[in-house]
RNA sequence: GGGCGAUUAGCUCAGUUGGUUAGAGCGCCACGUUUACACCGUGGAUGUCGGGGGUUCGAGUCCCUCAUCGCCCACCA
């Protein structure tokens, strides 16, 4: 609906008010079948099928009767009632748009000064008083002028607060509140004596004249009225200002209406009826100053409410309507959270919850809108009770009540329409409106599941365990959910609330299809696929932080993006920066637009995502590759290799760390681990590792065993993130290995989807290899950096020492042969005696140094500056050491052990320091 | 006006109870096509952790304050 509102605004310069309800319905179905065709083909291009027709049909008969139950019980119950309410009426949509889609916009506007006589005025009285007003046109509706009942001392309070601010204000400030006080004083000569008369005369019920209507007004003595602004008096609008409504019933002061429901000017305003807001303004300001009552115009800024849809500005506007009394369903929910049924996740949503519910306003549910749950209740004004109850005898599913104030019967039917003549001889009119969405929304976790039937699925589902969402809807929606529930079904909807972070665009700002800022997950999908898209999202899911996410048109010509700023993200067509073609976007409308091909809306922040399934595909396809003549066998620990028990370690970890993140929600924590695992020790270590014993016959079998087990492992930790790659990958596997476990082999499951999620296994996990291959790991890069260095081609072989102490040492030695396969180079010393090789590379590492042997390879220059910058490296840390060891009151006060830490860590750099300084003057020998 | 959250590398973000010289991805630089992967591999460079104050032997981490940004609620929290 509101793209098409959108592209009516944007791009036919018309409203639908000038399109007519038919056509704008019609456009909007539309556009609901273009988007589920997309949404469909792009499903049906990943090999899924949807019945979207069916999905909807289905849920919405069952939603319609949800909602007409819970409404027939709370009317039953007299917890829902009718009232007045100031609602804002939308004048240009014909439509009062509910708070959730207001936003303040400051506007260059007017202050306009108006005169109203005062009627008979006495000798001595003021002839007429001075109020001010941004919209003039009001007035119309004007039914009392307002001054304040002791002004004397509302000018004492307002000077205090300001001598207040003025002693706390920075000296910046203080210039302008000084003035300020100034005038506030001036006050008291100028404006005073007159607002102390007006006072008096309003306590003895003079009138004013409202001018251009010729209707008698009361002067009124009310709060509302502030003495230290503009005339001290202003004028009360109770039917279209919610501070105006507030003092007419404190008033007990007329309310009239001057608006019709599509925006124009009512009977009320006289003979401007039939005009629209803006031009009513026009005439009136004209009106008053030939009246000479205009007194003068201020230039001025506005801070106005606007309707986010039509981007006007919101009027105020009486209406009658449908309320929920909330007291007693509000402390339900309140409860329901205070005592843990209910668990939101993160704790601190629980508050704002508690604190919106605690204020128990009552809800009000009616909507002006052209669809929706249509409110059923009928009036009749013409029928005794004794016609209702023949009319409805036997029927246990039509009650109704007086509605004394308008002395009418309000029915309601709960199963269906009532007919036309469902009471002989008396004509019912149904109420125009619909129901708040959030109404129908309230009921989704139950309604879904067939209540008011006491279904199976019900009864099985019902309470559900995790609702996931967006903090902004913790009112609107899950506190609402949570008291339907309690109250229909007798139970909570969920145990648990799990509040997402927002993704917001690229200048931080939440992104929605009004602003034309988002990223449609389709794109997404086209560009980077589904399941990076979902590795993606969840890899972004932080417990605090919301994620800015700058996005890029894709030019569908050159395939080079362009970026999205404000100016472009609204246009129909964007020219290609690049290539100067021009393409598409979301809100093209216009058939040539649309003829134009679309360029898609993309953000780099799922490259990593693509990546990553890529790797996981590829890992797969190499692992698939080698497990010719596959047996499963049960391994025995004796069988198992090096790399074998660290991969397994790790992986036992790593479960346990996956699985503990996501019970608790840390689903980024989740996909950190996953995505470092699988990429950084499974393909970059564990593949390379493996690749040996994968060509040898003899070691082949356990070696594939432990390959398709881990892989087994990862895809079954991975499916919930990626669920396409993962079940993909997992369908091959089984027709080479159908039958995977180490200790059991086991049949895999039919699919992904249904296998059991891993255990951690930690009976696996060892500290020895996990700390050997940290060393393995440590001198490997070492080598590689020498390499690199020294610029070292990888097929030239080298040759290292390593000096150590001798526990690392036994550490090291099994790994000779990977040092030989993964950097191509062979040691010939290990230990605390290790011999450096005349001619070498010196590196420093945390437990080890390390030599290599570098004779007929060395870059003296190269060499030398790494070194003499290491040295500097090491003698920063140096210093800092000796710093703090030499400080007393750190080796006294922090921990024993701390202290031991940082001595045997500085005795370790200086071991390091005087290696790096044999090195040097070993390179700098002629 | 009230509340919540944020501010860390060029960009987008991690940083668990305070404890070695603060990390990742992208981007950048150099080298490399070694039979799973260039959507790749290896190595490298890059930070006054928003400003100021405080607590502490020690602060990105705790406290206060200021600034900026975002969100929610608003004459009631």
């Amino acid at each position: 609906q509101a793209v098409v509102e959108r592209r009516l605004l944007t791009e036919e310069k018309q409203s639908r008010h000038d399109l007519g309800r038919d056509e704008l319905v019609r456009r909007i179905w539309q556009w609901k079948d273009e988007y589920e065709q997309r949404i469909l083909g792009q499903l049906k291009r990943m090999g899924c099928s949807c019945d979207w027709q069916r999905t909807r049909f289905t849920l919405d008969p069952m939603c319609a009767r949800a909602v007409r139950y819970t409404f027939f019980r709370l009317f039953q119950e007299r917890l829902i009632y009718r009232g007045k309410r100031l609602v804002n009426w939308d004048t240009f949509l014909q439509t009062a748009v509910s708070d959730d889609e207001v936003y303040h916009e400051t506007v260059a506007g007017h202050f306009w000064h108006l005169k109203y006589p005062v009627t008979d005025p006495q000798p001595g009285e003021p002839t007429h008083v001075i109020i001010a007003t941004t919209r003039p046109e009001t007035m119309l509706g004007d039914t009392a002028v307002a001054v304040h009942p002791d002004p004397a001392a509302a000018l004492d309070l307002a000077e205090a607060e300001l001598k207040q601010k003025l002693a706390e204000a920075p000296e910046k400030e203080r210039e302008a509140l000084r003035a300020q006080l100034d005038a506030l004083a001036q006050r008291r000569t100028t404006i005073l004596p007159t607002l102390i008369r007006l006072r008096d005369m309003a306590r003895a019920g003079r009138m004013l004249m409202l001018p251009l209507v010729d209707r008698p007004i009361p002067l009124v003595a009310d709060e509302w009225a502030k003495p230290e602004l503009g005339s001290g008096c202003v004028k009360i609008t109770p039917a279209h200002d919610p501070n105006d409504y507030d003092v007419g019933k404190r008033q007990s002061l007329p309310m009239v209406n001057i608006l019709n429901p599509e925006g124009t000017l009512n009977a009320s305003a006289g003979r401007y009826q039939g005009l629209t807001i803006p031009k009513a303004r026009e005439r009136v300001v004209a009106d008053m100053e030939s009246l000479g009552l205009l007194v003068e115009v201020e230039d001025r800024e506005i801070d106005l409410a606007h309707s986010d849809r039509s981007k006007t500005p919101i009027e105020p506007y009486l209406a009658d309507q449908w309320f929920v009394k909330m007291d007693q369903l509000a402390q339900s929910a309140m409860d329901a959270v205070s005592d843990g049924r209910v668990k939101i996740v993160p704790g601190r949503y629980a508050q704002g919850y508690l604190d919106w519910l605690g204020e128990k306003r009552d809800w009000p549910v009616s909507r002006q809108l052209w669809w929706g749950h249509r409110i059923p209740i009928w009036y009749c004004a013409t029928a005794r009770e004794g016609d209702l109850r023949r009319a409805f005898a036997g029927r246990d599913d039509v009650v109704w009540q007086r509605d004394e104030e308008q002395e009418r019967w309000l029915i309601c039917a709960r199963e269906e329409d009532l007919p036309d003549d469902a009471v002989p001889g008396h004509a019912l009119t149904r109420d125009d409106d619909v129901l708040d969405t959030w109404f129908s929304s309230a009921l989704w976790p139950h309604s879904t599941l067939g209540w008011p039937e006491a279904t199976p699925e019900l009864k099985y589902y019902y309470p559900t365990s995790v609702l996931v969402t967006s903090r902004d809807i913790i009112t609107l929606w899950v506190a609402r959910m949570v008291l339907t529930g309690l109250h229909n079904v007798g139970d909570v909807p969920f145990r648990e609330v799990f509040i997402h972070p927002k993704i917001l665009d690229g200048y931080g700002e939440t992104m929605s299809k009004t602003k034309g800022n988002g990223v449609d997950p389709v794109d997404v999908m086209d560009k980077f696929g589904a399941d990076a898209l979902r590795f993606g999202l969840a890899h972004l899911t932080t417990e605090t932080q919301d994620v800015r996410m700058p996005v890029e048109f894709e030019c569908p010509h050159c395939k080079k993006l362009i970026e999205q700023i404000k100016k472009n993200r609204v246009l129909p067509r964007v020219k290609c920066v690049h290539c100067g073609e021009e393409f598409s976007t979301q809100w093209a409308a216009k058939p040539d637009d649309r003829a134009l091909p679309r360029g898609a809306v993309v953000s780099e922040r799922f490259e990593l995502a693509r990546n990553f399934c890529n790797k996981l595909w590829n890992a797969a396809r190499f692992a698939m590759l080698n497990l010719e003549g596959y047996t499963p066998a049960a391994v025995r620990d004796d069988e198992l290799a090096v790399e074998d028990r660290w991969v397994l370690s790790r992986l036992a970890t790593v479960t346990q760390q996956a699985t503990e993140a996501l019970e608790s929600y840390r689903f980024a924590d989740a996909m950190r681990s996953l995505y470092e695992f699988a990429w950084d020790e499974f393909c970059s270590f564990y593949v390379e590792m493996v690749k040996g014993r994968l060509q040898d016959e003899a070691q082949r079998p356990v070696a594939q065993r432990v390959l398709v087990h881990t892989l087994d492992t990862l895809l079954r930790l991975l499916h919930p993130a990626m669920p396409f790659v993962t079940e993909e990958i997992w369908q091959l596997l089984a027709r080479l290995a159908p039958e995977r476990g180490l200790s059991k082999p086991m049949n895999a499951a039919a699919s992904v989807m249904i296998a059991r999620w891993p255990q951690a296994g930690l009976e696996r996990q060892d500290a020895q290899i996990e700390a050997r291959f940290a060393r393995f790991q440590e001198v490997l890069r070492g080598l590689r950096e020498v390499r690199s260095r020294q610029n070292i081609s990888p097929k030239t072989p080298i040759r290292f020492a390593v000096r150590c102490d001798g526990e690392t040492a036994d550490l090291l030695r099994p790994m000779e042969r990977y040092f030989e396969s993964l950097a191509g180079a062979a040691a010939i010393a290990w230990g605390p005696d290790a011999a450096a090789p005349a001619t070498n590379a010196h590196l420093s590492l945390k437990s080890v140094e390390l030599f290599v042997d570098l004779t007929g390879l060395i870059d003296v220059a190269a060499e030398r500056s790494r070194l003499e910058k290491e040295r500097g490296r090491i003698q920063g840390a140096i210093t800092a050491k000796e710093n703090k060891l030499s400080n007393a009151s750190f080796v006294e006060r922090a921990p024993p052990e701390v202290v031991a830490k940082e001595r045997a860590s500085l005795a370790d750099l200086q071991s390091q320091r005087v290696s790096i300084e044999e090195a040097l003057l070993a390179l700098t020998k002629p």
